[in-house]
DNA sequence: ACATATATTGCAATCGATTACAATCCAATA
DNA sequence: TATTGGATTGTAATCGATTGCAATATATGT
């Protein structure tokens, strides 16, 4: 088997043309019963298949998706590209990876990058919270003819769709969880609230503090990574304060975890004396031996599947039917030892 | 911007022809000074870019590589991943994943969808031990054209080039560990070893026994699934026979810790009665806040990383002198609290 | 001024499949 | 028998870029 047999082979074996071979391969127009079953017959055994580059280069579709997240080695993200590519594939999609590791120059390039190989679809989770700015971008805006998601770290940009889960409920549902526990001195980690989903979980705290009558106290709220050493460092900073906080809703599981190791290590209990909640069900927070971790659930799977739906669903769409979804996931509150103080509710 | 413009606009509004813009872009053979300049400013300013599909269909190459995995949101495969797509994309490639939840079916279908979008290689870790039956599989080996390269799980196949870790050693190195801490009943929880890797960490703890005067009992010997609840099974047949182990070498990090649980809760003490030692270096083996557990790291990142070296190196080389590449990474025990039980080596 | 060499550029085929339009064939109808 | 029409199949353009070979233009030497 030195070269894959074309179309063309098929017809000069048959002393038929490329074109009959292609009606007849595609069940398309009028071709005689005869010649169809000829040429399905030969087509299989000399193990013919199409060539998807060259009907890319005609139809202008290459049946590619690309997404884009910062990282893919966290459960998180692994898991909403689990979903895309599972819902994706037997559509006959094919997923392409692309990382940015959180640098915006690297995320305008592969945004460059997928347009130029003519991907039908873009699924992103965004690094760079001024996006606008982008050049590729804003190209990809403009242009219009690539279908563009955002899944999770969306923008919230006029005319682009988007699946994320409602943050803002999810660190209300956290603080409010909290307040029941008798806490009524929440320190919040949070991210860079640039990003509409660390905004949104600081927007939910809050709101949740003064629904239950508690003043927000700024000195509360500490901006950190998404990493155990930073959670550690803000944990110092906040028992180091003449009044600690009796409790923490950290805006990522990574810094809770941190947290919860700095804390024990100065001889301080949770949830006894200090109660501690997470963000994002990762799996660890499950695994913990005595302080299993409260979190929040994203439900990872759901949302790419989804993004993946509402991608099918514009390209299908034809460009005077142009819709724009943003659909709106409902996080699941899941209560561990890390915050429960009653053991019974 | 309604289309995108083609090297023929370009030549058509400067009066060439697309062969001499073609060249000029490509900077190939020789175009006077004039028209390069001249070409090269009016791509600019008409926002050319190549069209990716017309360059692979005429060139064949689409500059896309596949890769098959059981499944994306494993901390392991998805570090392997991160690695693949760090390296390729600097050399122009794009990664397109592919999960096959650990079915042949899915995987043999998966094989044949990638080759048949023309991707330039695919890098794989097997979910079939019996690989050399599916007839997908079969076609991408006689088909030779293909670079094929496996990583961690794979099959021994003559000409065909691989990644992977020194599973003996590894089995033998955490087996001596345990030795050396003064077990010496240990049980080991095997995966099905028909694939490579789970016969070859076996055959290390065996060696290991042996080359310490250990006989070896096969009744210690369960076979297990990579996650927590068969790995709890497993430690409850083996806590219940007569003289059970005083030690557990699995080759899952998740069975492990499953054991683990099942093993504290009967209260017995780890490691003081019974050590238990993973593999997988899984995040969570770090997080656990009494009792972290020794395992065997298997860089998943480098070994991403060479995956993608060995196919770059494939790729380039002429048909003639097509070389098979067998590398081995060394693994390395990381001993933690579960299995010391003497503080001080 | 003429022949030859060299530098540029154009022509046309190619990669493999699709598809509008034209052409052919055979049968049925007037 | 001539004509119309439906059923098949062929012709050729198209998608966008590359490239061997031919053609033109310019320069050099005598």
């Amino acid at each position: 088997m030195k070269k894959k047999t074309t179309i063309y082979d098929i017809a000069e074996k048959l002393g038929l043309t490329a074109a009959t071979v292609s009606r007849a391969l595609n069940n398309n127009t009028k071709i005689s019963l005869n010649t169809r079953k000829l040429v399905l017959e030969t087509a299989l055994e000399m193990n013919y298949e199409q060539n998807k580059l060259a009907l890319a280069l005609k139809s202008g579709k290459s049946y590619n998706v690309g997404v884009i997240v910062p990282r893919i080695d966290s459960n998180f993200f692994s898991s909403v590209i689990r979903g895309i590519e599972e819902e994706l594939y037997p559509k006959g999609y094919h997923v392409i990876i692309c990382q940015t590791h959180n640098q915006e120059n690297i995320e305008n390039e592969k945004i460059n990058s997928l347009v130029n190989v003519q991907v039908d679809g873009i699924l992103m989770s965004i690094s760079n919270a001024n996006l606008e700015e982008n050049k590729g971008f804003n190209k990809l805006l403009k242009n219009k003819k690539t279908p563009l998601v955002f899944f999770d770290r969306k923008k919230d940009i006029k005319g682009i769709s988007s699946v994320t889960i409602d943050d803002f409920k999810g660190g209300y549902d956290a603080t409010k969880h909290l307040l029941d526990q008798g806490c009524n001195r929440i320190a919040h980690l949070s991210n860079d609230r640039n990003f509409e989903i660390f905004r949104n979980r600081y927007l939910g705290y809050k709101q949740a503090l003064s629904d239950n009558g508690i003043e927000f106290d700024e000195s509360l709220v500490i901006e950190t990574q998404s990493n155990v050493l930073d959670g550690r460092r803000a944990a110092r900073l906040l028992l180091d304060m003449e009044t600690p906080p009796d409790a923490i809703f950290s805006s990522s599981d990574f810094a809770a975890l941190g947290a919860i190791q700095e804390i024990k290590e100065s001889g301080i209990n949770i949830p006894e004396d200090i109660c501690v909640v997470g963000f994002s069900n990762e799996p660890f927070t499950r695994f913990m031996e005595l302080t299993t971790i409260t979190t929040v659930d994203q439900f990872p799977l759901e949302m790419g599947r989804t993004a993946a739906q509402v991608f099918l669903e514009e390209v299908s769409n034809t460009d005077e039917t142009k819709t724009t979804k943003n659909v709106v996931l409902t996080p699941q509150l899941i209560i561990r030892k890390s915050s429960l103080k009653h053991k019974e509710g």
